[in-house]
RNA sequence: GCCCGGGUGGCGGAACGGCAGACGCGGUGGACUCAAAAUCCACUGUCCGAAAGGGCGUGCGGGUUCGAAUCCCGCCCCGGGCACCA
């Protein structure tokens, strides 16, 4: 476990709501499938079930130890057969829909099915590879068609393959250096059939609610960046090889093109290449084909490719362009082939001098400026651009684009179109630690879904678990499930009689089960539903036209952002379409809580020495006599600075453990850990217990006394900031002012005796964040039972105002006295008094005072001259 | 290169456009103690000054304003994400 800072904080934040009257479920579960846990197990040589179990004991431990007040009979573990038989059967609602882009949401095949029969709809295109009509198509035949609708697909498409994890990993699970998140081993691309998740139809959505969501800026655009949506237009290009479709955001340049390029990987390559040029792109593809993609980012600079050969028409001016094949261009994205604008575009302008291709200006910028080096890539007019029937010459960009696109529509030549960055979900894995897919194979390969009444599909116990890994790029996976005996067929019957199936051998991402965790947190023992809907509406459901419903309060890391945070908006959008939930998000407010870091020391070889040991001298840290060099890092074994929340606990409890992380700075932000800071809070703790409690005798030494004014008056100020400070999770500031109200009763009652109106307060002010002490002092003040449902204090706004106020005096905007006033002091009053202070006076006596600014209550300043 | 954050004492951090540095750590001095630890009290941005008092201060340079840490423009630096995405 690492630093719980935002468990603390979800913590504090649930018992304040408690205390002010909310029904509130606060729980976290476990989510211990996939790759994180089963690289664990083999490191350990230990099987993940027991290693998954033995760290969820353990952090149960730490976090009750810690006194977080987790609901534990909703803590579910998406490794729990009652849990994942819900995770099959949502991937069965998503196998079992597709998506209606009339509509703009999925709907259940069946529906589409239907409409097939009916002749309402036909197949959306590239569904239906031999364009039979629905009517005269097999039962094979239909069942394909489906298939290929479907939101849970098998493809063959190039996939990240992992040989040294032995199975294949999503985009998002592969670093931009071409390597595993999860154990940095290489990921070669490579063509094979896999389950895909098609979250592209929801790309749209997935972008246009991130409006609707209270989340930080930095994790929409992340989020915004990785769909990437741009819009544009296709066009096609004539060649000898047939049409060359291209995808591009800048249709106004298309008289600029002079050249074309297709990626080396391009379907077209063979066709395009003439005789004379055969040998050169052959040699040039296949050494494209054994650069990693670290390599061709490396010397992303260095243009390099190959003349096919061939030329293409432009179709916007009957010009003919030579077609390149260079590897700048990239398959996986628009068509894998780009019609060049070296004049508009820095790419295409580099490799235009690389292998001297012309340049035509088409776009002329507002300033009149000459193209040297760089690209014109800014807002101009176009220019250079009208063929006998359109004219895009004197139009601004946008115009321009507008208007080509229609010409090219009316023309059949291309559309507008938008593109987006993501691609589908890969969402199969050759390992053994996930979810079995509830999926079998006909003999006519087709995947067919187990009925419900086979739910939960068990994963079968295996010794031997290790996945099959090597560090060749051209291995084949193989799923463990494949070696357990008498498992990959199955004898069911399907509807068509008892008939022989194979299974499904892979098994699901680690990123499943926590697309919907949070909806099982609702209901977690239903055994008729993954949630009851009425339940689910009850907690989670919109409660304006607007909002989009959800879980009010999500703290997690950043790590997040593109993966599980993607993934469940996706899942949740599906449930949404079919019917299941009322929220189209499954998080309305998302906080991301800070990293705590830790000073480590390198000595110098430059290897880490232990934190714990190094002492500090006049600015300089030093281990025994040897100087080390400090820097800030990640706590961690790696960089020998780990501090265990355990220890803290030992030293200091877990009330000052919690005060010390809520306090050293707001819950968002990272910080350094500083294990001589701790004492503060601990002090604090003290200082507190000594208003209650006599140290000598342990009588109680609260008193019967009625409280000052000036006490009520800190204490319902202290109350207001306090509560303040717990609505915007800002807690460093409460407990700042829970300090300064301790302070202010310890300086007052130096012997004791502390009115209880006062002194009561404070204990439940203090409640949320050290429960321990608050639940001792409770009881010591005489209650019997537990003060976590006690109303918290409210602040009565007849304390917050002073009679008397003390108003900065300026001069200029300087600040040259200060005067107390009445609170309610008319604006004359307030600048009579000022101008009766004596600095004030003195200062003013020889000036002119040209204007008086005079903010009642606030200040006044005299502005001289 | 692009997109997000963020720069305030020795340190972590507070400050609806209105007293910069709350609160805590550390430091200094004191109390308690045979002594230390623990605890408690006082002081603690910086410069000049014996003091009273004054100058300067929120990364840098401009601007708006009676008044800017806060709003605007242009830079610099740090952290994170993306990156030959057409």
């Amino acid at each position: 476990m690492g630093h719980p800072l935002g468990f603390i904080g979800t913590d504090v934040y649930a018992r304040y709501l408690r205390m002010t009257g909310h029904n509130v479920i606060h729980t976290m579960g476990y989510d211990a499938f996939g790759l994180p846990a089963e690289q664990y197990a083999l490191q350990t040589n230990t099987h993940p079930r027991v290693t998954t179990e033995r760290n969820i004991a353990n952090m149960r431990r730490q976090l009750r130890r810690l006194g977080l007040a987790h609901d534990p009979r909703r803590a579910v573990s998406t490794t729990d057969v009652d849990f994942y038989r819900w995770t099959q059967w949502i991937f069965l609602q998503i196998f079992g829909s597709w998506y209606d882009a009339d509509a703009d949401r999925a709907r259940p095949i069946a529906e589409l099915e239907a409409e097939l029969d009916a002749g309402t709809r036909r197949p959306a295109p590239g569904t239906n590879p031999g364009d039979t009509p629905w009517a005269t198509l097999d039962a094979s035949g239909r069942r394909a068609v489906l298939n290929a609708h479907r939101l849970a697909y098998l493809a063959e498409v190039p996939v990240n393959w992992c040989p040294g994890l032995g199975t294949v990993l999503s985009n998002e699970e592969v670093t931009a250096d071409g390597r595993s998140e999860r154990g940095n081993f290489p990921v070669y691309r490579r063509p094979m059939k896999q389950w895909m998740l098609r979250i592209t139809a929801y790309a749209d959505r997935l972008i246009d609610d991130l409006d609707l969501l209270d989340w930080s800026d930095a994790i929409k655009s992340q989020q915004r960046n990785w769909i990437g949506r741009s819009t544009g237009a296709r066009v096609r290009f004539a060649t000898p090889a047939g049409d060359l479709e291209v995808f591009t955001t800048r249709p106004d340049t298309l008289f600029g093109a002079t050249y074309m390029v297709v990626a080396p990987e391009h379907p077209l390559v063979g066709a395009l290449t003439t005789p004379e040029q055969a040998s050169a792109v052959a040699d040039y593809v296949a050494a494209a084909g054994r650069r990693s993609e670290l390599d061709r980012q490396a010397d992303a600079k260095e243009k390099t490719g190959v003349f096919t050969g061939t030329h293409a028409t432009n179709p916007v001016n009957g010009e003919s362009i030579p077609i390149w094949v260079a590897d700048y261009v990239l398959m996986g994205y628009g068509t894998g082939a780009i019609m060049a604008v070296p004049a508009h575009d820095q790419r295409d302008l580099d490799f235009a001098t690389a292998f001297d291709l012309p340049v035509v200006d088409v776009i002329a910028p507002a300033d009149g400026s000459e193209r040297g080096e760089t690209a014109f890539v800014g807002a101009g007019t176009a220019i250079n651009s009208a063929n006998d029937e359109v004219s895009l010459d004197g139009l601004a960009v946008d115009d321009a684009k507008a208007a080509i696109i229609a010409w090219l529509e009316g023309k059949g030549l291309g559309e507008g179109t938008v593109q987006y960055k993501l691609r589908d979900w890969l969402f199969s894995r050759q390992r053994y630690w996930g979810e079995p897919f509830p999926i079998v194979f006909g003999d006519d390969g087709e995947p067919r879904a187990l009925p419900e009444s086979e739910l939960p599909l068990v994963l079968p116990p295996m010794e031997d678990f290790s996945p099959t890994t090597s560090d060749d790029a051209d291995s084949e996976p193989e799923p463990p499930l494949g070696r357990v005996e008498g498992w990959s067929t199955v004898e069911i019957d399907l509807g068509d009689g008892s008939a022989t199936y194979r299974r499904e051998l892979n098994t699901m991402p680690n990123w499943a089960g926590s697309c919907w965790y949070e909806l099982r947190y609702l209901d977690p023992t239903n055994a008729d539903a993954f949630v009851d809907p009425e339940v689910e509406r009850y907690w989670m459901g919109p409660r304006s036209p607007e909002d989009c419903g959800g879980a009010d309060l999500y703290v997690g890391g950043v790590e997040h952002a593109v993966l599980h945070l993607l993934y469940a908006r996706f899942w949740q959008k599906v449930l949404f379409d079919l019917g299941h939930v009322s929220s189209k998000e499954p998080f309305r407010r998302l906080f991301n809580q800070g990293m705590i870091q830790a000073y480590a020391y390198l000595d110098d070889r430059g290897f880490y020495v232990e934190a714990a040991d190094v002492v500090e001298r006049d600015g300089r840290y030093y281990l025994g006599d040897q100087e080390v060099r400090r820097e800030l890092g990640k706590m961690g074994k790696s960089l020998k600075n780990a501090v265990a929340p355990d220890d803290m606990c030992e030293r200091y409890g877990a009330d000052t453990l919690r005060l010390y992380e809520m306090f050293s700075g707001p819950l968002d932000q990272g910080r350094p850990w500083d294990t001589t800071a701790v004492v503060g809070m601990y002090r604090l703790l003290q200082r507190i217990w000594r208003v209650f409690v006599d140290e000598e005798t342990g009588e109680v030494r609260v008193g019967s006394g009625e409280p000052t004014d000036e006490g009520l008056r800190a204490l319902h100020r202290t109350i207001a900031s306090v509560r303040e400070g717990m609505e915007t999770l800002r807690f460093n500031t409460s407990i700042a002012r829970i300090t300064e109200l301790t302070n202010h009763l310890t300086l007052t009652y130096p012997d004791g005796g502390v009115p209880r109106a006062l002194a009561e307060p404070l204990v439940l002010l203090l409640a949320p964040v050290a429960p321990h002490i608050a639940e001792e002092l409770w009881t010591r003040l005489g209650a019997t039972g537990s003060l976590a449902y006690e109303p918290y204090p409210v602040a009565d706004p007849a304390w917050l105002l002073d009679d008397t106020v003390e108003v900065p005096v300026q001069v200029n905007g300087k600040v040259r006295g200060r005067v107390t006033v009445a609170a309610d002091a008319s604006k004359d009053d307030l600048e009579a008094a000022a101008r009766a202070d004596d600095k004030v006076a003195a200062l003013l006596a020889d000036a002119t005072v040209r204007k008086v600014i005079v903010v009642p209550g606030k200040m006044v300043n005299f502005v001289v001259g």
